[in-house]
DNA sequence: CTGAAAGCGCTTACAG
DNA sequence: CTGAAAGCGCTTACAG
């Protein structure tokens, strides 16, 4: 069945007739348009640069496409071998507001880039396998911004991998040379200093599943911190990323004698389980428990009380990635690459100073 | 350039060894291994009725495709005039986890089926036509599901997406005759009428963007159950769907007098806006107010206090969107699709008897 | 420097 | 009933 429906627009402005309405606008189409070949189309359009062509010539080919709607079929072009100008982001959890975040970020600069980015949950339970094969093996996209990375993941002992351009986002795999992060380690470090220097010595943290590494950075960087400190370094309970988690976590915090006078939340819906926690516990914030936030989000502010919180350069994050995958596209080898911009306390209510 | 990353896996097992290494699996290979020609290959795997071959044959090339890794090529496919078997889902906001519910079930739904959905946030001020163009117009997609359309979205006058098999989801476009809706006004009339059974005889809502369908429907509803039991309908606030949204338009609703005796907001986010806002004027939920939400999400049981909502059922949205784009792709004519489960209150420490 | 032509991997009428 | 062949819309060596 040929699938009458892909078609492309016809904008019937000026002089366009020369097709039936309702179909694809092709190259050749455009081509005949402006009387020259479909290579000459092909090449102006894609800037190849060992065209010679007049500018005139140039400019009224491109003006021509423009008028009538062409956008080249994604198929031909990747079947021919150039690229398909898609790029795919598996995120672990579409519920989770950080991924959104960076996939905003990631979108952008790849539209800037011309290219697009399709989104994917790539759940562990789920066929993570299928998901990537579905956009890879298919032809679907040039190349993979992974952001669910699990030490176990299939994925990554999957041989096809290497052979796609790849990075891993927010999800460090150790040694890969493709890790795109940000200064996971000094969030915490940057937590624990404000609690510091606000009095508290007695610091707890609400830390993630030790089986995802950004739990794990997270949690040295903040054992490190305390360590450096002098402060005690075992007030660290794990739980999952949820408000469940969280709030089983902190139930474990606030178990201990003497309770902690500040806890440290992996994620805003720890933060909000544990808030959850300590009100059920007949604590009050900041009054007997002081908590920070990684991840600042605007939930963040409208929370009782309003909750300090650690803010990451997502956006940077998302944008960052994109340009280490187009650059491993463009033949470079890939690499680490570092987000520089530090993270920031945004101080609100849920914090005080111990005197 | 040729993409030489975008290649198949290659299992060796066995007796597989009639292409080099790190190239793609094409038809002609599974054919070959098969000792048949690549029709009667494309035939077997695309399930042709039309064919008629041993059964054993058909076996042997299923298991000849999956040993060897095959998948066809999304382009070629595309190209040859059969279906790309990818659908996009165009969504309004990333961060709102009502979408990311939708998209769930739109996703296992539509695996099922052996599609990928490609998900897209459509923006208003973003290049909405841009993503529409990049997914549609290049031939990535067979089918659209569009959960993002606002009256004055530019898709919606562009006759380009006429051709093109979509639905409407969550969203209504009225005379359309492709809307995919949840009985909206339904939920507002099961949230009144649980306050009203609760003896509520004051009872507001926090509605959202009279520009948004499921706002105004949602609004509808209300008003209609309100003014069936004799209660005001003329406490209604309107905000943006954001917790910020929620704060205004529930403080324009806490200034009234007497004080409405329960708030029904349209959306989890509004409800932590109102939330704060209650809070802000010295008020307690429930003891002054009772709050019931849209939208039940893990995040609800959280809150001081965990909130009584109204949950919808999301996934099967999400799931019936597929069906139904896929039923037009089977050649039917568009239809609206009700979802018929109806809405359920799920009652939490938010709502309180009054006697 | 540019145009004609091959070829990417599929599907599907069509001829045998 | 099945296989050979055409053709989908592109890109890009390659010949002129």
């Amino acid at each position: 069945m040929k699938t009458g429906f892909l078609v492309g627009s016809v904008v019937r402005g000026g002089t366009v007739d020369d097709r039936a309405s309702g179909e694809r606008v092709r190259l050749v189409d455009v081509a005949r348009h402006c009387g020259v070949t479909k290579s000459v189309v092909s090449r102006v359009l894609n800037d190849d640069p060992s065209l010679n062509v007049r500018p005139e010539t140039r400019q009224r080919i491109r003006a021509a496409a423009l008028e009538l709607g062409y956008r080249a079929h994604a198929g031909a072009r990747a079947l021919a071998g150039a690229e398909t100008r898609a790029l795919a982001l598996l995120i672990p959890d579409l519920a989770n507001p950080v991924y959104s975040r960076i996939t905003r970020g990631a979108y952008r600069r790849a539209r800037e880039h011309g290219y697009v980015v399709l989104l994917a949950e790539d759940t562990a339970d789920d066929g993570a396998d299928e998901a990537f094969a579905d956009l890879v093996e298919a032809g679907r996209v040039d190349g993979l911004l992974i952001a669910s990375a699990r030490p176990d993941h299939r994925l990554l002992s999957s041989a096809r991998l290497a052979r796609i351009p790849h990075v891993f986002v927010n999800r460090e795999v150790p040694g890969s040379g493709r890790n795109v992060a940000m200064e996971l380690a000094a969030a915490s470090a940057a937590a624990v200093e404000y609690l510091h220097g606000m009095g508290h010595r007695r610091i707890a943290m609400v830390s993630g599943p030790p089986d995802l590494r950004p739990a794990v950075v997270r949690e040295r960087g903040f054992v490190d911190a305390v360590q450096a400190l002098g402060l005690p370094s075992d007030l660290v309970a794990r739980g999952g990323f949820s408000e469940e988690g969280g709030a089983a976590a902190a139930g474990l915090l606030l178990d201990r004698d003497p309770l902690p006078t500040a806890v440290y939340c992996s994620t805003l819906g720890q933060a909000v389980g544990a808030l959850h926690a300590i009100r059920t516990r007949g604590l009050r914030v900041p009054a007997d428990v002081s908590v920070v936030t990684y991840d600042d989000l605007p939930l963040a502010d409208y929370l009782d009380p309003p909750l300090t919180s650690v803010a990451m350069p997502l956006l940077e994050l998302g944008a960052a990635a994109v340009d280490a995958v187009l650059k491993q596209l463009g033949g470079a080898p890939p690499a680490d690459v570092a987000i520089r911009v530090p993270p920031a306390i945004v101080e609100r209510a849920s914090t005080r100073r111990l005197d």
